[in-house]
RNA sequence: GCACCCAUAGCUCAACUGGAUAGAGCAACGCACUUCUAAUGCGUAGGUUACAGGUUCAAGUCCUGUUGGGUGUGCCA
């Protein structure tokens, strides 16, 4: 039992003794307070009601108080214009924290309904590396992912990957030109990324080589035999990267249902479409219109061009007859909802798409999808130090692998400097988790919608809210129970402890919120909300291991220290497991 | 032009969805290591939350407008 739904309970209880009308049950809550020099838990429900009771909120406040009982959990008093404010007891505390260290879950609480979620994300196209811009839409799907399942939700992760789509005709168009089996074997990924460049560096110079491009891929699709061999090829290289960088990234998916598994259901699904009249023919192409219910303002499928409202459709066949993006998009949805009954779809893709899944979503919802809840969780940017989307100097996205490969280095060395390990294998070891997890963590802690700037060197730092400042918050703590015999956590009992320090006590406040953040996540798609607290978590251990010695403490004092700093430890290897991201046991 | 997103300390970012005196980290300055890992802690300084209105007992948060930036805008994904 949480105790902030408790205390509100009880608050409930309190309303209904004195009589007063509550409107919205559902908006009266005992919220952990802003500011501690309140009190752990503060309510405003006697403000919300003085209006409506016509009634002084200090006078309500002080009735409800009469009637709260609470005695047993928390101290309550009443501040300011009307604010309940409640301070948890220590023996409460002491409770709460003895609960969640006997709870492999620590608290966490599954969600009452479960349900199957898709989440589609990563989704990079083959056949071409992965540039940074995969980062975001990669590490925030694999940490919705694993936030949903601890909830209790079925979670399908799913890495549609662009297998299918015109970059192939361009691949292809090069291939049969000028490809390098011997580079093939040596460097797959940056042989095909040289015949991907090449290409369209030819199409730049020659707009006949683009319909030739174009010719490629409508081959493919129609299943010319000589272009689904290169096709195979290319997919079984580059899943062998990909397959890399997923493994390193620690990353996963349970499916890999890429454009092409879609491609025998396209013909008879833009048939259905045309039977039930959602799409028509319009300049060569067969198109999705507006259906005319909204203001144009709101409409997808409108435009505004020099003060006009025009049509702006969902394009479902090309008219060189080849299906796009959309067509497979709608074809995913059905298949996700049919095969898989999914409840939820989150996709997990730039914002610079937005208008695309607008028109996705309202056209699978006229098709008949409607009780499906598709999301598109939208991220932002990821800039360079000139505040400008990031870009090597030769123009392109820097390629995945060399970020990260960059990130280790500059790992190696602050680990060179400070690490306490011995041998350099340790160092490396250490140096890559450090690295690659810095990278996913700076990435986890930003707001998915804002822009970030790219800077390795604060990432791996030696200080502030990095990953490497939790890392070291768990090993301080880990190190504790090495200086103990083995299996010293066992023996501990928890019936004996006392937490009363003001640093204990803001540890365990701050433990106690774990549930609530990893929960809060999936409100709005925000990882950074745990990320956040995982930092105010690792901060209040600090404090508390500076102010309160533990093997030094004697009796009851020190058992209860031990189980902090185990419990900490816990929720701090869980919570970050719960990011993706996995911790050193030394540094 | 129109639509979407963004604007918070010198810098990088938070703010539990409308609550009290807007918080962290970096950078700056000061203090604390023969003491459980100082990759740390404690402290000082730093703000008209872009601007102007509105709604509300209460606005960084919601609404309207303005300014500045990013993105999108018919056959790429």
């Amino acid at each position: 039992m949480n105790i902030s739904k408790l205390l509100t309970e009880k608050l409930l209880a309190a309303l209904a003794e004195i009589g007063l009308e509550v409107p919205d049950p559902s908006r009266i809550q005992v919220k952990p307070a802003d500011d501690l020099r309140y009190g752990d838990y503060q309510s405003t429900v006697a403000m919300m009601l003085a209006k409506p009771a016509g009634k002084n909120p200090r006078v309500i406040a002080s009735e409800l108080m009469e009637h709260l009982d609470v005695a047993a959990l928390a101290e309550v008093s009443i501040a300011g214009p009307g604010f309940l404010n409640f301070t948890i007891t220590s023996e409460t505390w002491s409770v709460l924290a003895k609960k969640q260290w006997q709870d492999p879950n620590h608290s966490v609480q599954v969600v009452p309904k479960p349900e199957t979620v898709v989440i589609d994300f990563s989704a990079p196209n083959v056949a071409k590396p992965m540039h940074i811009g995969h980062i975001r839409s990669t590490i925030i799907g694999e940490c919705l992912g694993r936030i949903a399942s601890r909830l209790g939700h079925k979670v399908i992760k799913d890495n549609h990957i662009g297998d299918w789509g015109t970059q192939f005709g361009m691949v292809t168009w090069a291939w049969k030109k000028e490809v390098n089996e011997e580079q093939l074997r040596i460097e797959p990924l940056q042989e095909l990324l040289r015949l991907y460049r090449s290409a369209t560096d030819a199409c730049k110079e020659d707009e006949s080589i683009k319909d030739a491009c174009r010719q490629e891929l409508v081959a493919l699709q129609d299943g010319n035999p000589e272009n689904l061999a290169i096709w195979n090829r290319c997919l079984e290289l580059s899943r062998k990267g990909l397959d890399e960088i997923y493994t390193r990234l620690d990353v996963s998916f349970d499916h890999w249902l890429g454009e092409s598994s879609y491609n025998d259901a396209l013909a008879l699904l833009v048939e259905k479409l045309k039977s039930q009249d959602l799409a028509r023919e319009s300049d060569g192409a067969l198109c999705v219109f507006s259906d005319e219910s909204g203001k144009p303002k709101n409409d997808p499928f409108k435009v505004n061009r020099d003060g006009e409202w025009q049509d702006y459709p969902m394009i479902v066949r090309k008219k060189d007859g080849a299906f796009n993006y959309a067509t497979t998009d709608i074809a995913t949805v059905v298949f996700r909802a049919d095969e898989w009954k999914a409840e939820k779809v989150w996709y997990v893709v730039d914002f610079r798409q937005g208008g695309h899944f607008k028109q996705l979503f309202e056209v699978s919802r006229r098709f008949g999808y409607d009780q499906i809840d598709l999301v598109h969780v939208a991220f932002g940017t990821i800039l360079g130090k000139d505040g400008k989307p990031l870009k090597t100097r030769a123009g392109d996205l820097p390629q995945l692998a060399n970020v990260l490969n960059d990130a280790v280095k500059a790992a190696r060395e602050v680990v060179g400097n400070k690490s306490h390990l011995n041998t350099e294998e340790e160092k490396d070891e250490l140096a890559e988790l450090i690295g690659v997890n810095s990278v996913k963590f700076t990435e986890l802690s930003h707001h998915r919608m804002s822009d970030y700037v790219f800077d390795l060197d604060k990432m791996v730092a030696l200080e502030g809210d990095t990953a490497p400042y939790l890392f070291y918050s768990y090993v301080r703590a880990r190190s504790i129970f090495r200086k103990l015999e083995e299996g010293a956590v066992d023996t501990l009992d928890a019936k004996k402890l006392t937490i009363t320090e003001p640093a204990e006590i803001h540890l365990v406040r701050m433990l106690t919120r774990f549930g609530d953040n990893v929960s809060v996540v999936l409100d709005d798609f925000r990882p950074n909300i745990l990320a956040t607290y995982l930092l105010e978590l690792a901060r209040s251990f600090h404090s508390f291991f500076e102010a309160c010695p533990v093997l030094r403490a004697e009796g009851e004092t020190r058992e209860s220290r031990l189980i902090l700093c185990d419990l900490t430890s816990r929720v701090i290897k869980d919570g970050l497991n719960l990011l993706g991201i996995q911790v050193p046991e030394r540094m």
